[in-house]
Order: C-alpha cells, then structure tokens, then sequence
DNA sequence: GAGATATAATGACTAATAGTCATTATATGA
DNA sequence: TCATATAATGACTATTAGTCATTATATCTC
C-alpha cells in the first residue's frame, strides 16, 4: 500500500517532468517560429526553416503542432496575451472613464509600435482558408483572450455610464465599435506605411487622437 | 504613299483587334478566377484549376498574368471598382451632407452583403507577403481607387462643413476615420460571422447605426 | 547492469502546386 | 503555298506541407 502510494507519487512527477520537458520543447519551436514568421510572413515562411533554426528535424515540429497554421495561430495568441496585459493594467488605474478610455487606446498604439508583427498576424488569421486548417481548441483560445479585452473595454464603459459620465449606451456595443474604429485605423495605416501618411497628410497618432476625441464626444452626456 | 498609308491603316485595325482579343481572354480568365477564389480563397486555389474552368492550360494563364497574386490583386480591383461606382451614385445626390454619410454607409452595408467575397480578398491583400508578389502597377492602381472612394467621403465632410452642418474639421482626416472605423466593424463581423453577433449581441446593421450616429455626433456643431 | 518497454526524434518519401520554357499549333501576310 | 509572327501547350523543375517506417533515447524491472 506504501509502497503502491510511493509509486504513484514518482509516476506523478515523472509525468509533470515530461509535462513540462513538452512544453519547454514547444516554446522552443515557438520562439524559432516567431522570429520567421515575423521576418518573411506566413506564406514565406517555411516548416523546415523552423525546425533547422531550433535544432530540430521537420518530422519532430508535427509532434507538437498539427499544422503550420497552428504554429502561426499559437504565436498570434502570445500577441493576444502581451496586449491583454497591457490592457488590464490600465483598466486597474483609478481614474475618469473617458481619461482611461484615451489612456487604453494610447496604449494599445504603443503596443502597435512594439509588435506591429503581431499585429499583421491577426489580420492574416481572420483569413478563412487560414482558419479552416487551425486546430478549434486554438481558435476558440484567441476568441476568448480577444473577448477578455472586449471585456475591460466594456467594463470601462460602463462604469462611464454608472458614474453619469457617458450616456445610457449599450456597453458591450460601444466597445465593439469604440474596437473596432480604433483597428480600422491602425489597419489602413499598416495597409500603406509609407503612402497612408502621405496620402491622408497626418500621422497615425494624431488620427487616433481624433477619434478618441469624436468617439468620446458621442459618449459623453450632453449638458 | 497611299499605300503604306493604307497598310498603316490596316495595320493598326489589326492591332486594335489583336489587343481586344487580348482583353477578352484576360476577362474569361478574370471570370474563372474569380469563381474559384470566392468559393476557395486564395490559399485553396490552384492556377490549374482556373486554366481548366476557361479552358486553357496552365502556362497560358502566365502569358496574361504575372503570377497568382497578380490574378487575384486583379479581382479585388474588380470589388474597389464596383464599391466606387456605388459610391459616386449616392455623392451625386443632392442632400445634407449628415443624410449622405448616412446613405453612404447603408450602402457601403449594402455593397457588403452582396460582395463579402470582394471584402475577404481586400483583407488578406494587405498582407506584406502577398503584396511583395503583386505588380507595383496593379497595386498602384488599387491604391487609386480606394483613394478615389475616400475623396468622396472627404467632399461630402468639406461640403457639411460649408454649410456649417459638421465644425471645422479636417476633413481627409475625418473621412479616414469614418471609413477605418465602418471597416474595422464590418472585419469584425467578418472575422466571426457566427460567434460575433452572439457575444455583441447585437447584429451589424444595427451597429453599424449606432457607429453613423455616433461619429455625426461628433462632427455635427453644438448648439 | 542487462534487457524490455515506452517515448521521442528522424529524415526519406509523397503529393501538391507555382512558375518556366522548349515545342507545337494557329493566324497573318506575301 | 510558304514564311513569319503570334498564341497556346503541357511536360518539367523546384519547392514545400505533411506522413510514417525506422532509429535513438530514456525509463523501468529484475
């Protein structure tokens, strides 16, 4: 009985060791990925290339992911990650919801800045013949962390609302659109980096400004 | 003289026939295309495929276009030169300026349910790999066109600032943003075409209003 | 520690496919 | 009718995602 006990406990830790042997040969690959993905893109990117730059055969990378899209998706999710961080740091902050509000949407521009490789595998993996090779599990993964920072959004709204700052809008609509405006803009500016600026004759920061500052009035209470 | 004048002549209808010809195949090309790439996407399509869907070989494709992206660019030309017709028909009307942005958008809505496919390919044309394969001319010109669509926006802005309907904007800048922001919507929805209304609980055209309001809220003057 | 068993890694292989180019067919002109 | 120019072809090359039988390594048992 002991000894049945001191078995299973051993078995116990060799399992977690080989759990976690797993999944620091994952972050491996994960980390040999990146760096390519973020240099020549998915399309250019090649499997074996990841598997020589972490030291490995191309057969061993298809043990730890399904498919090269998978792989993309996985890296896209750590950017899901790193900006929900950012963001619930702020929504952690006590100030006025419209003052938090410029101070998300400042935040999420210098995330731009610091990832904009994540970002342009986002608008990739919203590709529907990228997503029907992506394992669910994944997906339904970078929904929920896409939600979660819809939430904070949402929640920021609300408390706008509760506290008379904002009009009685729906929260949750508000959010998305609030979101959505926001990407929409970093999306044109990513579409042309060098042409947008000239063609629209005003910097990406100084557009978002604006339309913080458009968006904000339409929520704020009239007097 | 005459002579040479008359083969010049003849030569030149044999020409323009020769360059019709040539229009005409790129145009069944086009047609098959974009058959295969609304129902595959790009990824999922094969240059075979479409040679075999307008009966020709798949080297012949090549002496019409460049590569595979140059085909598809071409199609979403197609989408950005439908998009502006529709445009011009509403910027032709003679109304407020608030009522046409309005109108402006419902059609822009409109245009999307009819041609999501077009949407999806404009998306996944800004990816930095794709675009690396594209003819700069065929890029240029997309760029032209889009740019054509935002000069609309812009006038009816500028007009409603003649008139004192919306303040003193800059209007290329609030016309960006207009458009950044009904995009960033509809990709939104795009990207979840199910699961999205489910967790905004609401649906796109009611967002959509929501966002018109909110942004002539913004831009109209206070009183 | 030897042998047995389980787990991990390998890379040769298959299938698919973008793009090329020498060859063949077709149309035009003298 | 033959010559020349233009258009079309499809076999071929190179690349690459994904597979799987084989090999190596670690773990366990006695």
């Amino acid at each position: 009985m002991t000894n049945s006990h001191y078995m299973n406990n051993s078995h116990k830790i060799k399992a977690e060791r080989r759990e976690k042997e797993q999944q620091d040969r994952k972050k491996s690959i994960l980390k040999a990925a990146r760096e390519i993905f973020f240099r020549k893109g998915f399309m250019d990117s090649t499997v074996e290339e990841i598997a020589v730059k972490c030291g490995l055969a191309k057969g061993t990378i298809y043990l730890y992911f399904k498919s090269k899209e998978d792989i993309y998706i996985s890296i896209m999710a750590e950017g899901l990650n790193l900006l929900k961080k950012d963001m619930e740091k702020v929504s952690g902050i006590d100030l006025r919801s419209d003052r938090l509000i410029e101070m998300l949407v400042h935040g999420y521009y210098d995330f731009y800045k610091r990832n904009k490789k994540y970002f342009r595998m986002m608008f990739l993996s919203s590709q529907p013949d990228v997503r029907s090779r992506v394992s669910e599990g994944l997906l339904k993964n970078c929904i929920a962390v896409g939600n979660d920072c819809m939430q904070i959004v949402s929640d920021i709204i609300k408390k706008g609302v509760a506290d008379g700052l904002f009009r009685k809008v729906d929260h949750w609509a508000a959010a998305n659109i609030l979101w959505a405006m926001v990407n929409g803009i970093i999306m044109s500016y990513e579409e042309d980096p060098i042409y947008r600026e000239e063609i629209v004759g005003i910097g990406l920061e100084e557009i978002l400004n604006e339309s913080i500052s458009l968006a904000l009035d339409g929520l704020r209470v009239k007097r």
